[in-house]
DNA sequence: GTTAGCACTCTTGCTGATTGAGTGCTAACG
DNA sequence: CGTTAGCACTCAATCAGCAAGAGTGCTAAC
C-alpha cells in the first residue's frame, strides 16, 4: 500500500513536509505549486493531497486549512525522501574548536557538549553520561567517613568519577580498609566492572569456607559498593531556547514538555534504547508514541569510546526540525565526543 | 514618612497583601470591605489606599482596578507586618521523615533537599552545593591519566566528592605520583582548603632553594589542583511547578524566567549574597533590582555543618507567595539540612 | 487524467455594544 | 473634621456579528 506511492506523490508530499519544516502552518495547495515550481494544477495537487490523507500520511486540522505531516507522513520522509546533508566543512571546523581548550573534566566536556548542541541548533541539547557498566576500572576508593559509612569513589579509565556511599555493617579498621583499597586497585585496574563482578562472586565462593577473613570482608564491600548502576545521569542544556519555537506558544504543551525535561525518565527511556543501535535514531513524539512529547522529535546517537564508555547524545526541537542539517549535527557531534574520550584515555 | 503609617493604614495593607497572596488578582475597595470584616465603608478605605498609592506602598494597574502591593509594599509587610507561622509538629515530622532512609550521598542528599522544598510548597527548590573553601580535607587523591593529564579527587570530611582535571608538565612517574598522594592525604587531612592553601604557600617558600625534588612538584600539583574554587554548583528542581501559577500564564514572562533557570547565574549570584547574612533572606524581583525574576521572590537560607561545609537553600515562587508558611518551611529546612551533614561527619 | 469553476467551510481579525468592577470627587452627615 | 453615600467616569473583558482570506471538495468540461 505504502510502496505505491508513485513518483509524483513523493515529490508532493517531500514538498509539502518541507514547506512545513519552513512555516510551521498548515500547507495549501495554491501555496504549494506558487513555492515549489510544480508544473500542476491546485486542484491536482488537491486530489494528490486527498489520497496522501486517506493513506495517513497527511492530515489537517480543520476543513478548511491546509495539511500537515502526521508521524507516518514524517516517518516516510525521513526513511525514503531524506537526502541528508554533509556537515560543511567550515562547521564542523567551528564545532570542534569548541572543543578545545575546555572540557577538560568529562562530566563538563558532556555538559558542554550539550551545551553546543543547544546553541548551534537554537534546540534543546541532552547527553546521557555513560553507563559504567562496560567501563573499564583504573582505580577503585575506600573513605572511611564514619564507623559504618564507607565512601567507594571509582575512577575509570578515562577519568570519568563517580562516588557513592555505602552504609556496612562489617568492621573494618582505618588500616585495614587501607589494605583493602591498595589490593582492590591493584586488582581491579583495567577491569571492566563487569568482569569486576564477575571475579567477586567467583572469588566468594572460593573464599566461603573462610572465616571473616579481610580478603572476604573486602570482597563483600566492594560487591555491595558495585550492586547498583552507576552513572546514567542525564544534563538538559537549553531547555528554554525550544520555547520560542512557534508551536510553544500554547501554554499547557509547554507546561507538559518542561514538566517532561523536569522529570527526565522519558528521556533516559528514549536514550538508552537508542544506545541500543548504531547511528542516528529518531523519535517523534505523538498522542500514540511518547505523548509527553507530543510535536517534539528526539535526534539522537550514541557515542563510544575505545575503552568502553559509552553514552548517548541528541537534540530534542520541534518534529518539524530541518532534519537535513540536524541529523548530520548530531552524528558528527557523538563521533567527536567519542574521539575526545579516546584522547583523554591515551 | 513611612513611619507615620498609622494603625489603620497598616491594618489595611495588610489585607489587601494578604488578598492579593491569596487571589493573584488586584484587590478593590468594597471587596476587602467585605472579606475582612472592617468596620469601614468602602469610600474610606478608598481614601486610605489613595494615600498608600502616593506612598508607594501600592499602584493599580489601570485606572479602574483595584490595587496591587509595590515591591516596597512586600518589604513594609515583611519587615513589620507578617507575623510568621511556627511549621507545625506534624509538618516537621513528615519532611524529617523524608530524610530518613535516603540521600546517603551528599549530592543526592542536597538534590533531595530541593525536591522535598519544591514538592512541600508546590514551587521551585533551589540550592546551592556548599563551596569548599572553608571545608575541611578529608582525602586527596592523585590519578594518573596519561603523561600530563592528572585528575585530582578530593574528599571532604563530610563525604562531598569533588574532581577536576589538570594538566601538567612536571613529569611524575606513577609511583612518584602515589607517593605524593601519600604524603599529601597525611599532611592535609583535617585542613581546610584554606588552610591548605597557606600551608602550600608557606613551604613552597622554605623549598625554593630545592631544585626539583619531589616534595617541590608534590606541592606544586596540589597548588594548582586548588587553584579554583572548587563547588558552587546549583540545583533547580520543581522548576516547571512554579509554571502553574496564574502570574505565568503570560509566555514572554514565562520563557524569561526559563532562561534565568538555564542561566543559573543570577542564582549563584543572589543564593551567594545570601550566604554572607544569617537567617532567612527574602529577594524581590522587581523591574529595578533583580529584573530576571521579576513576579517572582527568592527565599533563601544558608546551611551550616560543624565542619565549616555552607551552602545556600531556597525556595522561588511568585512573589505573593504565602511566605508565612515559607519563611518557616526554608528557615526548617537549612537548619535540617545542617544538622544531617553533622550526622554524617560523625 | 487534468483542470477550471464554484459553492461551501472554517479561521482570523475587526468592530461595537454591553457588562461589571472599581475609582475619584463632591456634598452631606454626625 | 473625619466619615460616608452617591454619582459620573474609566477601563478591561466578553461576546456577537461581519467581512476577508485561505483552502477544500465536487462537478463538469477539456
Amino acid at each position: 500500500m505504502n510502496e505505491e506511492l508513485n513518483e509524483r506523490c513523493r515529490l508532493i508530499l517531500e514538498a509539502i513536509i518541507e514547506d512545513y519544516i519552513l512555516s510551521g502552518e498548515p500547507v495549501g495547495s495554491r501555496a504549494l505549486t506558487r513555492r515549489h515550481n510544480i508544473a500542476l494544477s491546485p486542484a491536482t495537487v488537491r486530489n494528490v493531497m486527498a489520497d496522501l490523507e486517506e493513506m495517513g500520511f497527511l492530515t489537517s486540522p480543520h476543513t478548511s486549512a491546509g495539511r500537515v505531516p502526521t508521524e507516518k507522513g514524517y516517518r516516510f520522509y525521513l526513511d525514503t525522501l531524506l537526502q541528508i546533508k554533509q556537515l560543511s566543512l567550515g562547521k564542523r571546523q567551528s564545532i570542534r574548536e569548541h572543543y578545545k581548550h575546555r572540557g577538560l573534566r568529562m562530566e563538563e566536556l558532556l555538559r558542554e557538549a550539550g551545551r553546543i548542541l543547544s546553541a548551534t541548533s537554537s534546540y534543546t541539547g541532552v547527553v546521557m553520561v555513560p553507563h559504567l557498566t562496560t567501563t573499564i576500572c583504573r582505580r577503585i576508593d575506600f573513605v572511611r567517613l564514619s564507623a559504618r559509612r564507607i565512601l567507594v569513589v571509582f575512577v575509570s579509565q578515562s577519568g570519568i568519577v563517580e562516588h557513592k556511599l555505602i552504609e556496612s555493617d562489617l568492621p573494618l579498621t582505618e588500616s585495614e580498609l587501607q589494605e583493602a583499597t591498595n589490593y582492590l586497585s591493584q586488582t581491579f585496574s583495567g577491569l571492566s566492572i563487569q568482569e569486576i563482578k564477575q571475579y567477586i562472586v567467583a572469588q566468594m565462593a572460593e573464599e566461603k569456607a573462610m572465616y571473616d577473613s579481610l580478603l572476604r570482608r573486602t570482597l563483600q564491600l566492594s560487591s555491595m559498593a558495585l550492586e547498583e548502576e552507576l552513572g546514567g545521569q542525564v544534563f538538559i542544556e537549553g531547555a528554554c531556547n525550544i520555547l520560542d519555537q512557534p508551536e510553544f506558544n500554547d501554554l499547557n504543551r509547554m507546561k507538559r514538555l518542561m514538566r517532561t525535561f523536569d522529570q527526565k525518565n522519558l528521556l533516559v527511556e528514549l536514550l538508552h534504547k537508542s544506545q541500543l543501535t548504531e547511528g542516528v535514531q529518531i523519535y517523534i513524539g505523538s498522542p500514540d508514541h511518547y505523548s509527553d512529547i507530543e510535536g517534539c522529535s528526539l535526534v539522537a546517537a550514541s557515542f563510544t569510546s575505545r575503552w568502553g564508555a559509552t553514552g548517548t547524545l541528541g537534540i530534542i526541537g520541534p518534529t518539524r526540525m530541518p532534519y537535513s542539517t540536524i541529523i548530520p549535527l548530531v552524528d558528527f557531534t557523538a563521533g567527536l565526543v567519542g574521539s575526545i574520550l579516546d584522547i583523554d584515555e591515551e
